[in-house]
RNA sequence: GGGAGGUUAGCUCAGUCGGUAGAGCGCCUGCUUUACACGCAGGUGGUCGUCGGUUCGAAUCCGGCACCUCCCA
């Protein structure tokens, strides 16, 4: 392995000439090994939330490996032991979906045609072919994860995790196969969980039906807005103090188009409200008509299928036709027996599977489920503890809510991808699940039959990832991984699998390994398209994070996403956000020219003399010091984007437009002496040196190109310590200083401008300052600001009589220029006007609330001073420019 | 029906402990200034959704309302 070598930065930025470089030369040298920190080095893992291996990675992923990596690299600067472990998804549902397609396309053949055997090792292949190119995508970002732990959801170790847990559950009464109504999806042939359906407002129709009563001549007319399962109706239901139908309860009504008769029951579900208060049982179909005929003990008819059809049970006239045909039919045929008693439209929320959006049907069916409440309640617990904490925090709530009304957890799919269940069934229906560690059964454990069925589903792809990160780990083996890392430090993903996958590991960790599986999670939002628009194919709006990369270099996409990570939950993300960024990248690359220009070929880091330096060196490492524990502090509290405009703030407006063109006269001046140029050579170096650390969790390829270039250490900055704040350098004077000759500098160029003025016109120059150490650093700064204001030299005294001159004031100091003899124009009068309007305003403002007893008497001392001390300025500032209008007028006529 | 979040500059959003508001982008003006036109310099721009309350003082805390987004049923 070769380190790259940086001879020098070439003029023009081009990521794409060094990124992948870098990158495999982090991987290569093993620095993204948590073995790279040394054995006594406090542990921070995080495991990759997996992709699908169906998929590529999205604008979704990369924010999120984007966070993990900012953490991962920073903390693995602050020398702790950092895991982050890389991984892909077997996503059983999609996979199939993809591979039976496929199949199709080039055979015309199915899987059953195929036979599961042959079907399972065409998946394998096809997943095993596609997992490298999704790692490579995450290599691509730039992300720090230690690839020789990659996992799978689907390898040894996983299944052996999953095996384990669902043997634990059974033995401990918590798995259990029951008959229950399922969420059936027709299309993919699969039940759903609960959490898989979406639930889709839309408007339908509610049709009025009339059942004739047995006896009699009367009826009784039920609203629906699925006709077609009453000839699945069992029963029909009023209220029970429903006084219209009080008597009817007890008799019987004639099921039209069956010839069946059903009673009428009382139930207290049924809403007298709704309709006409009469609602058909269709136990069969309908989730809460299902707890209903449990309750009334009335049989299960069903009339659809698994395929979406309707059955024999539902009469011959019905029997084979679709679902929504079958609708139209009912409709017709009660049409023609005069039984329609009116329709309405109704909005009405319908559930559909969120792979293909099919409308589910809700049919009864024999599954494995987990009774997940007590899990849930130690996940609570936990949370409550803090030993997991929410951020941002809000979630917690949601977390909460969602964990009070958990109901149990449909695990088994009708896939054949995916982690097969490990329970036999003997010829008897007896239920074997081998206990923890034991191997498969080969003879029924109840009556002894050695003729054993393996159950033909698998496990939703959700029950191998919520044991994440403990399979990650190598649990249940008692791995040295598992013991120095778990628990983990961090979950970042986004708030929409907060349900699905977080919770659920928080459960699975509390329950299988006695504690939370993460000590923090970040939610992150949806990263959507520049205009807020939801990123979707048939919009053609979707942004490839790897095409932004190969365009502006993974630096300035991963610089983009941790700013926008601040933003609500939609981050606005597109071209132009991204080329704003690298405008940064391309500012830090250029700054790096111009400071080795300055230093040649100086390697060594020279010792700081802090008391040594001059106003200048001492502003920037006081604000470099700021800086960086400003980015720290963010980084802590998991706020990326501060973290990031702090940096790009501190580098651009401070470092860039102010010491760099501050310092330019020392590094250049034929007299100053070497010993002077030597110190700003070495702060310089320094910053430069310090910004590309605390940079280089953002962007890892630029910073590393340029320390090599600047440095030259064989590309160690991965594992640099990063900068801390150093109060040793904080120097509130200094700061004022520079500030206030910054801010004097702008307003003088700021009257030129105004008045047209050519810049290089010079102009006489005075600041008016009380004696003190402000005063004096001032004048002896008096040359800073004549260059970088221009002017030739610049007076410092209490007072400064310039006839004629400008007046203003920076805060306590006076600034007087010298204007050639030239009259306002109209708008620049108009302009001073109005800056004098709103002082006077202002002020006055002040003195009211000053005058305010009070406030005087209320308001903390700290706040009355400050605002007196404000007044002040605004009174002395107001005077000054009063003055200049005074004499404006005079000049005129 | 239940719950959560939001409303601040033209756009996207920050805003700590309550002390009359900031950034990026955009826009306007000038500039081939020896690191950088992906740049430099200067500038414009806000009734903090609305009504009320608490307070000496509210973008900030509390309540009502309007509108928007999302989740759960």
């Amino acid at each position: 392995m070769t380190t790259p070598r940086t001879a020098e930065l070439d003029k023009t930025f081009d990521p794409a000439s060094f990124e992948m470089r870098w990158y495999r030369h982090q991987e290569e040298s093993g620095q993204f090994r948590p073995e790279a920190a040394g054995d006594g080095a406090l542990p921070y893992a995080l495991v990759i939330p997996p992709p699908n291996v169906t998929g590529r990675l999205h604008v979704g992923h990369a924010l999120g490996r984007t966070l993990e990596d900012v953490l991962s690299r920073w903390r693995r600067m602050q020398g702790r032991a950092v895991l982050w472990v890389p991984g892909v998804d077997h996503a059983g549902i999609a996979t199939q979906m993809v591979v039976e397609r496929d199949l199709k396309e080039r055979t015309g053949k199915s899987r059953h045609d195929l036979g599961r055997d042959e079907f399972l090792k065409i998946c394998r292949e096809w997943a095993d072919a596609r997992r490298g190119d999704i790692l490579n995508q995450i290599r691509r970002l730039g992300c720090s994860c230690d690839f020789s732990r990659e996992y799978y959801t689907l390898d040894a170790p996983r299944s052996k995790a999953v095996r384990e847990v669902f043997c634990t559950l059974y033995h401990q009464g918590l798995a259990y196969r029951a008959e229950r109504m399922v969420n059936w999806c027709p299309r993919c042939a699969t039940v759903l969980s609960d959490l898989e359906v979406n639930h889709v407002e839309q408007s339908g129709h509610l049709w009025s039906i009339a059942y004739p009563l047995e006896e009699g001549s009367g009826e009784l007319v039920v609203a629906t807005t699925r006709p077609e399962t009453m000839l699945g109706d069992t029963a029909l239901a009023v209220h029970p103090d429903d006084d219209r139908y009080r008597s009817l309860v007890g008799k019987r009504v004639r099921l039209p188009l069956t010839g069946r008769t059903i009673p009428v029951i009382a139930d207290a579900m049924v809403d007298s409200a709704f309709g006409t208060g009469v609602v058909k049982i269709t136990p069969a179909h309908d989730p809460n008509d299902f707890e209903a005929g449990k309750r009334h003990g009335l049989e299960e008819l069903g009339v659809i299928g698994f395929d979406g059809k309707m059955t024999a049970a539902a009469g011959p006239d019905y029997a084979g036709l679709d679902r929504f045909e079958a609708r139209k039919k009912v409709l017709r045929d009660l049409e023609a027996l005069g039984l329609r008693r009116g329709e309405k439209s109704h909005l009405n929320a319908v559930g559909r599977c969120q792979r293909c959006e099919t409308i589910l049907e809700p049919l009864v069916s024999l599954q494995w489920f987990v009774k997940i409440r007590p899990l849930a309640d130690k996940a609570v617990e936990a949370a409550d503890r803090g030993d997991v904490r929410f951020t941002p925090d809000s979630w917690k709530k949601t977390y909460d809510e969602w964990m009070r009304n958990i109901r149990d957890w449909c695990v088994s799919r009708q896939l054949w991808w995916g982690h097969e269940i490990p329970a036999w069934y003997c010829d008897k229906g007896h239920v074997n699940v081998p206990r923890p560690g034991e191997a498969d059964p080969s003879a029924c454990g109840e009556c002894g039959s050695a003729s054993l069925a393996r159950d033909p589903d698998v496990f939703d792809t959700w029950f191998s990832s919520w044991l994440m990160p403990l399979s990650v780990l190598g649990w249940p083996d008692r791995t040295a991984d598992l013991k120095r890392f778990y628990p983990t430090a961090v979950m970042v993903t986004g708030f929409d699998i907060l349900f699905f996958w977080v919770a659920r590991m928080i459960m699975a960790g509390c329950w299988f390994a006695g504690d939370v599986p993460f000590g923090d999670v970040f939610l992150h939002g949806l990263v959507r398209d520049e205009k807020g628009q939801k990123m979707s194919k048939t919009k053609g709006n979707v942004v490839d994070p790897l095409e932004m990369c190969d365009e502006f270099g993974a630096d300035a996409v991963r610089f983009t996403l941790a700013v926008l990570s601040g933003t609500g939950r939609d981050l606005p993300f597109g071209k132009s956000r991204v080329g704003g960024y690298r405008a940064f990248a391309t500012k830090v690359w250029n700054a790096a020219r111009f400071a080795i220009g300055m230093l040649g070929e100086e390697r060594q880091d020279a010792p700081i003399d802090f008391a040594a330096l001059g106003t200048v060196d001492r502003w920037i490492l006081s604000r470099l010091s700021d800086c960086a524990g400003k980015v720290n502090a963010s980084l802590e509290a998991f706020r990326f984007d501060e973290a990031a405009n702090a940096l790009y703030g501190f580098f651009w407006s401070e470092f860039c437009d102010g010491y760099v063109e501050m310092v330019k006269p020392v590094l250049r001046g034929e007299t100053v002496p070497e010993a002077e140029k030597a110190r700003t050579r070495a702060v310089l170096r320094l910053v430069m040196l310090d910004s590309l650390a605390l940079l280089h969790p953002f962007m890892p390829f630029v910073s590393c190109e340029i320390r090599e270039a600047l440095h030259g250490d064989g590309g160690q900055l991965p594992l640099t310590p990063f900068p801390a704040a150093r109060p040793e350098w904080s120097d509130p004077l200094a700061v004022e200083v520079v500030e206030t000759i910054r801010a004097a500098a702008t307003r003088i160029r700021n009257l030129r401008a105004e008045r047209g003025l050519p810049q290089t016109q010079t102009l006489a120059t005075g600041l008016e300052v009380e004696a003190g150490p402000l005063s004096e650093a001032l004048a002896r700064h008096a040359s800073l600001l004549c260059h970088l204001a221009r002017l030739e030299s610049v007076t410092v005294a209490p007072k400064v009589d310039l006839p004629g001159a400008f007046h203003d004031a920076i805060g306590t100091v006076g600034l007087v220029v010298v204007l050639p003899a030239q009259e306002l124009g109209p708008a620049e009068l108009a302009k001073l006007e109005k800056e004098l309007a709103a002082v006077e305003k202002e002020a006055e403002a002040l003195k009211r609330k000053l005058a305010d007893e009070k406030f005087v008497a209320r308001a903390p001392e700290a706040v009355v001073l400050k605002n007196r001390a404000q007044l002040e300025e605004l009174e002395s500032r107001g005077r000054k420019l009063a003055g200049n209008l005074g004499r404006a007028g005079s000049d005129r006529t």
